[in-house]
Formats: C-alpha cells, structure tokens, sequence
DNA sequence: CAGACGAGATTAGCACCAAG
DNA sequence: CTTGGTGCTAATCTCGTCTG
C-alpha cells in the first residue's frame, strides 16, 4: 500500500512509528542518489523517482500505490547565509513534481569559533520568503519545521544550554531513533500532526486529487502563515540577505556584449537570452564545486526570475559567474574577475569524467549482465542520471554559465 | 583463472568557521 | 552581526594484485 524511500532507517522509523504510517503495511527501500554515485544500484530505482532525483535526492519519499505522498528533508546544519539554501534544489524539484515537502532546520544551532564564546548561529530567515514564493508558483506544501533546539530558553546564553554537547538541538532519547529529533518536541508534533492530515487526505481522496487541495487544509494553512510570521518577526525590514546579496542585476545587452567574444560569421547567440531585457548573476569566487551553490542557486531562481512554473518561464536571465562581476557602464559590458582563476575546464572535466562512466559506447558482449538495465537507462537517457550533482543542477538552472575563460549559454 | 582483498578515487552528504 | 568560501567523512566504485 504505502511504500517509503529512505537513506537513513533510524529516520524512517521515526516518520513512520510517529504518524498514522504506523498503522498501514509499509514497504520500506533504500534510495540510491545518482547513477554517478551508485552505479550498480540506480538504475533499479522506478521511472517516476528518477525525476524528482534529477535535481537532488531527499531523505524521504512516502508513496502510495506508486504515487509520491510527500517527501522529508532533515538536517541538523546551522542555517547561516546561505548554508539554508543548500538543500533547496531538491525542495523545488519536489515542488515542480507536485510533491509536498517538509524541511526540518534549526532555528538556531551553538557554534563555538576561536578566540570567542560559543554563539547561536540563527536560520537565515529568507528560506521562508523563498518556500512561500514555492507555493504561491506550484500551489503545493513546502513547509519548514525548526528542529528541535533550546534556542528560544537560552537566546543570550548559549553558554547554560542543557544540550550544549549537541550544539543546543534536542536529540531523540529513544535508542531507535539514533540521531533523530526529539520527537517529544512541539515542533515535531506539529510535523506529525501535518503528515497526518495528508496522509487522511489520499486515504479519503485520491493521491492526485488530495494534493490539489492540501493548501487549502486549515492546518497546512495556519502552518504557511506561521512561516511568514517568523519571516518579517525575523527581518522586519525585509532587507534582502544571502545568497541575494551575492547576485547583480544588469542589463541583457550588456552580457550579450560581453559574450559577443564567441560569436562570429557563423554563429550568432540564439533568441533566448535577448528575449528578456534584464539579467540576474549569481557571483561565486570560489574553487569550482558543488554543494551549497547548487542550491543557493535556485533559491535566486524562484525568487528573482522565475513568473511560471518551468525555468523558461523567468522575466530575467538566471547566470551563474565563477567570479565577482565588474559593470563596465561606458563600454556597456561586464568584466569578470575569478581570484581564484576558476577555469570552465573542471565543469568540463567533469562532464567528461561521466561520459567516461557511461556504457554507452560498449559492445553487448562486454555487458555484465548486472550491467545490462543499467546500459537500457543510459540508451533512454544518455547519462542524463550518471552526472555529478553540480553539473546537472547548474546546467539545468542556469541560462549561462561565465567562468574567466570560457563561457556556457543556451539558445533555445 | 575466478574470486577475494584492499588502496585509491569519486560522489555526495553534512556541515563549519574566518573574514569583513 | 552577516556573509560566503571551505573542510571533513561516509559510502561506494574501480582496478590492480594476490591466492588457492
């Protein structure tokens, strides 16, 4: 009946013996991320996953009869700047396939830094801007739990924290439930109280049909508008904040003239950039890699380009820039400046590192036979699935990726 | 020569912490 | 205080070498 996908099984059982799964027959698998990184065993993972896996891969997807319920993400990090964001691509892709998504994050975590005293480190509250621009856009669930923590009692004193030697979160104190929240905590009854209602909702409706109206159930409702309460208790101002305050707007014509560089006689830049007059760049000086870009970098999707619910539905173009951007107004163009002279080689070398990866190019007699399904998934979707993490999700976000010696955009 | 074993490489997860 | 670049670890795969 219900069928649940789990990375962690201490996880699982805490979901599943707290809510009203505990009373359904329940068959529990093990979710493998990507083809990149489990080879043998992706592959086996049914169609209609693989989709909301392209992105990102969550800790939970409940199913029922083969139609995703909703999915859990957890994590115990503390959500500073835009270390909150990092998880975000796999909450959109949850969105985009119509799944609800619960996030678990600390309100606040105790960090202890050199030379200082321990300090809490609080949620960067723009998640919950961004979540709430989510379910305006796919008018599904994307609701933040705060795990559980002794923020709220010991806001000044970190220092008197009774669980201090877990950075103040409040951990499980069942045995089964290893590294798990405290399931005690309000917060988490408030989650299972919410995974309840929807799981009632499919029992009484269908998958489909209750989804449709989960925005509308009172208690799914109330808990959106606590999430904005905490967003303007937190930033009364609204002032905008990481990883926003990392991007720049220009104007179109200005990246189009600084990509004019690649254009000649026979190749002229297709209509897909030109078609929108401004453009949103994400700036990262850093050493090419992935995690928490990827999903900083659709969190600025959704909110500073996105007005449908595809990524070619933006009013703005979305680019990623390895490096700081310097707006160069008399020659209407942009330099861009890597410190650490980040080459578009490592995102190629990436690429071809998963071609190499791929089976595609082997003789049937050369198949393992365990090899074999997983050379049908590639001649369907090429290595589609077989892609690092950043790669996929940079290329599917981003209009155009600059780096300072070489560059990447679509056309169409 | 098939299977076992282990080192090294790769992927991704899960965060931390120093600078300004 | 906020920002935003970087570090560490587990899990798994790959591939060369060993062994019976």
């Amino acid at each position: 009946m219900y069928r649940i996908w789990y990375s962690s099984e201490s996880f699982k059982d805490f979901i599943v013996e707290n809510t009203l799964l505990k009373n359904h027959s329940i068959e529990s698998k093990k979710i493998y991320e990507s083809d990149g990184n489990n080879a043998k065993k992706f592959h086996s993972i049914p169609d209609h996953l693989k989709k909301i896996l392209y992105l990102d891969c969550p800790d939970i997807i409940v199913e029922k009869d083969f139609e995703p319920v909703f999915s859990i993400e957890d994590t115990k990090e503390a959500g500073t700047g835009h270390n909150a964001f990092q998880r975000f691509a796999r909450l959109a892709a949850s969105a985009e396939n119509n799944v609800p998504c619960m996030y678990i994050y600390p309100e606040a975590k105790i960090i202890s830094r050199k030379d200082s005293n321990p300090t809490w480190d609080k949620i960067n509250p723009l998640i919950f801007k961004t979540l709430n621009k989510l379910m305006n856009l796919y008018r599904i669930p994307s609701l933040l739990f705060y795990y559980p923590s002794d923020f709220r009692e010991h806001v000044n004193t970190p220092e008197s924290s009774i669980h201090k030697k877990d950075k103040g979160l409040k951990l499980s104190k069942n045995l089964n439930y290893l590294g798990c929240p405290d399931e005690n905590d309000s917060e988490m009854k408030k989650l299972f109280k919410i995974i309840d209602c929807i799981i009632l909702e499919t029992e009484n409706k269908s998958v489909l049909k209750a989804k449709d109206e989960l925005l509308n159930n009172r208690l799914i409702n109330n808990h959106r508008n606590w999430m904005l309460h905490e967003y303007y208790s937190k930033n009364p101002s609204d002032t905008p904040s990481s990883p926003l305050t990392n991007t720049v707007e220009i104007p179109t014509k200005y990246l189009l003239n600084y990509l004019n560089q690649y254009e000649n006689q026979e190749y002229q830049i297709g209509e897909l950039l030109k078609s929108r007059e401004n453009t949103v760049i994400y700036q990262v000086d850093a050493k090419f890699r992935g995690d928490p870009y990827p999903g900083a970098l659709a969190s600025i999707d959704y909110h500073s380009c996105r007005t449908g619910k595809t990524f070619e539905e933006r009013d703005k173009n979305l680019v990623l820039a390895w490096g700081v951007i310097d707006i160069d107004h008399s020659n209407q163009t942009i330099i861009l400046n890597s410190s650490k002279r980040t080459s578009i080689k490592s995102f190629m070398d990436k690429v071809k590192n998963s071609d190499s990866r791929s089976l595609t190019s082997k003789e049937f007699g050369q198949l393992k036979n365990y090899e074999i399904p997983r050379y049908y998934m590639q001649a369907r979707y090429g290595t589609m699935f077989t892609k690092s993490k950043e790669v996929r999700i940079y290329s599917y976000f981003a209009d155009a990726i600059l780096f300072c010696d070489g560059a990447l955009w679509r056309d169409g």
